[in-house]
DNA sequence: AAAAATTCCGTGTGCGTTAACGGTAATTAA
DNA sequence: TTAATTACCGTTAACGCACACGGAATTTTT
């Protein structure tokens, strides 16, 4: 229960006033050379570190937080960042952050600077954000840096030059671990699938870098003579499921897909029953645990939404309130669920 | 910028002083029931939370928190969750908190207890505890409740009833996941090895779970057939390889070999390199990594033993600190490793 | 009836840090 | 030489909360 040492010890140590060790603690200047020395060695030597609560609590600030999502359903990919906010909001009142959370309509560009106004109405202190409108967010992120309001980004690295971090998964990375799940224990010249279920609004460029990353890893592993082939395909036509079925029934020698977005799902009613065929996807909706239950997919690359957001929010806390800079990047592990994994929650 | 609400606020519109609206935040009486009523009333209207720094500054606790490990070489799995007892040292020296580490021999059993009186001596307000020795820790953990000193266990759940917290994996669900993994996409009549590398010295419980978890999964999902087979060996016996290879040699249906303990790297010289052979280890040990790398290895089920002690310390903070109780039992998720997963970091 | 006990509440101090304010001595400019 | 400037440092009032202390009003006991 030895107390920690307080700027008063050091004060006393170095027969100097609270109010200079204060200054040599924040540069602020107007010491001497001499006493300054002196006061750094005897902060090393007693190894002192400030008291976050009194810090805080003198300092007396209070921040708001804005997060910014796209409306959705429950289940739905963006419940769980969403989830992750709200924790997030609880857990960081005590510490005086306000956190709000902005929802937009993705398929209105309208909806989405409306929210974007609104955050600035609001003067709010920092903003979390999720890309989906890549040339609308460019726009706002240029807003924020303007009024010198620091943004984390979340999910998806495009424009994340001037945030004070970005929070993902490698998605280059993530198609290589798809490769290898779908490739294990596969026989020589199996034919594996990329089938990419496309969405005309909004271009997911984690999407391609995913494929790329597949690719390469059959690039980089030639031991086995596996054949791959994207189909891309648009989810809005008529007909979807038909077409899929079409071509998985076709071609007997597929016996892998890789579904690199969240559309999964879809695969629900076109999956044949008879053959063994290899299924890997990405994110844990709702529909798509299902699957992974019913044994019809047997891989789901969990992204990791929730904690991108809550994980987002505490680094822009500990930026503003503590003055602690964040990695630029923070690569959350790859989190690979099967059904028994699933099971476990 | 809105201020959050304060006691002072409170007292205000409750036409009270501050110290009335105190003393009902804390049920400390000498309030009467009108005026509690109102206060409290008052408190839920406008949503006050007490602002953590205050309090913590005003209560002025210093805490005192020992982590109890065995000692080791790098690269082996107790350096683990050492790492992450350092890194909370680090993080929350600013909160009041001294973490200190203390290092036994696993083999001798005084240098255990040597270190739990230090323990005492040191005057440590709550332990963190690792079980290996399995008897000897019961009657520490005896000591520890005797002396009201809160206890985190992390890994394996033997004698956790006393104790505030337990964070570890669950051992049969991990053995079921290995399970799922050994199967995926194996064909009719294979035969699946667990390969039980035991030491003589400490029964590991977890290792038990893990193997029963294993066979239930074989016994629930019955639509192939699998030969499952348990082969146990002492490690200490001479010629272990030769025997381990003799056994892989000798039978070629076997088409999996799930190692339920960290000993997976004694398989380095052992597997047969022209069969296909899927094997599932634990624990991310360096020599394991370099199996995962080099593919003699497919998974490899990753316990997470520097988050079960970060973790673990954060709870007893917030437990002692900010009176907030832990979950009983904090089941980390399972965390399949792979080859590419491993070239992510 | 006075004395004692009880109920209920206000005041004030301290926690460690921050930062504004002021003050003294030494240095430079007038 | 005196006035103005600079370099350097001490003092002090917050910040929001916890809690000890004491005091007034009311009730109970003698």
């Amino acid at each position: 229960m030895t107390n920690k040492p307080t700027i008063k010890e050091i004060a006393k140590l170095a027969n100097v006033s609270v109010g200079t060790v204060d200054r040599v603690l924040h540069n602020r200047g107007d010491v001497s050379k001499e006493t300054t020395h002196l006061i750094k060695k005897i902060m090393e030597d007693i190894k002192y570190v400030p008291n976050t609560f009194a810090r805080n609590l003198a300092l007396n600030k209070n921040f708001k937080i804005a997060v910014i999502l796209p409306e959705h359903e429950k289940g739905e990919y963006w419940s769980e960042p969403l989830k992750g906010a709200n924790k997030a909001m609880i857990d960081f009142k005590a510490l005086g952050i306000m956190v709000q959370v902005y929802l937009y309509d993705q398929k209105k560009k309208s909806s989405f600077f409306k929210s974007c106004k609104q955050i600035f109405k609001d003067k709010n202190d920092a903003v979390l954000l999720a890309q989906v409108l890549y040339d609308e967010t460019k726009l706002f992120l240029e807003d924020c840096k303007k009024n010198n309001i620091p943004y984390v980004l979340i999910g998806s690295s495009e424009h994340s030059s001037g945030a004070i971090c970005y929070i993902g998964q490698n998605p280059h990375q993530g198609g290589r671990l798809a490769a290898e799940l779908i490739s294990l224990g596969q026989t020589h010249l199996s034919k594996f699938l990329i089938l990419n279920i496309t969405k005309a609004e909004n271009p997911n460029f984690n999407v391609n870098k995913r494929i790329a990353g597949f690719k390469t890893y059959f690039e980089d592993n030639k031991e086995k003579e596996f054949q791959i082939e994207l189909f891309t395909i648009p989810q809005e036509g008529k007909g979807l499921v038909e077409k899929i079925k079409n071509k998985l029934y076709s071609d007997d020698k597929i016996k892998g897909i890789f579904i690199p977005n969240s559309k999964s799902f879809i695969l629900a009613k076109a999956i044949p029953l008879s053959r063994d065929i290899r299924i890997v996807g990405y994110d844990l909706l709702d529909k798509n645990k299902l699957l992974l239950k019913s044994k019809k997919i047997d891989f789901l690359i969990n992204q990791r939404p929730y904690e991108q957001a809550y994980e987002g929010i505490e680094y822009l806390y500990k930026y503003l309130g503590m003055q602690q800079d964040p990695p630029r990047v923070v690569s959350l592990p790859l989190d690979i669920v099967t059904k028994e994994k699933l099971m476990y929650y």
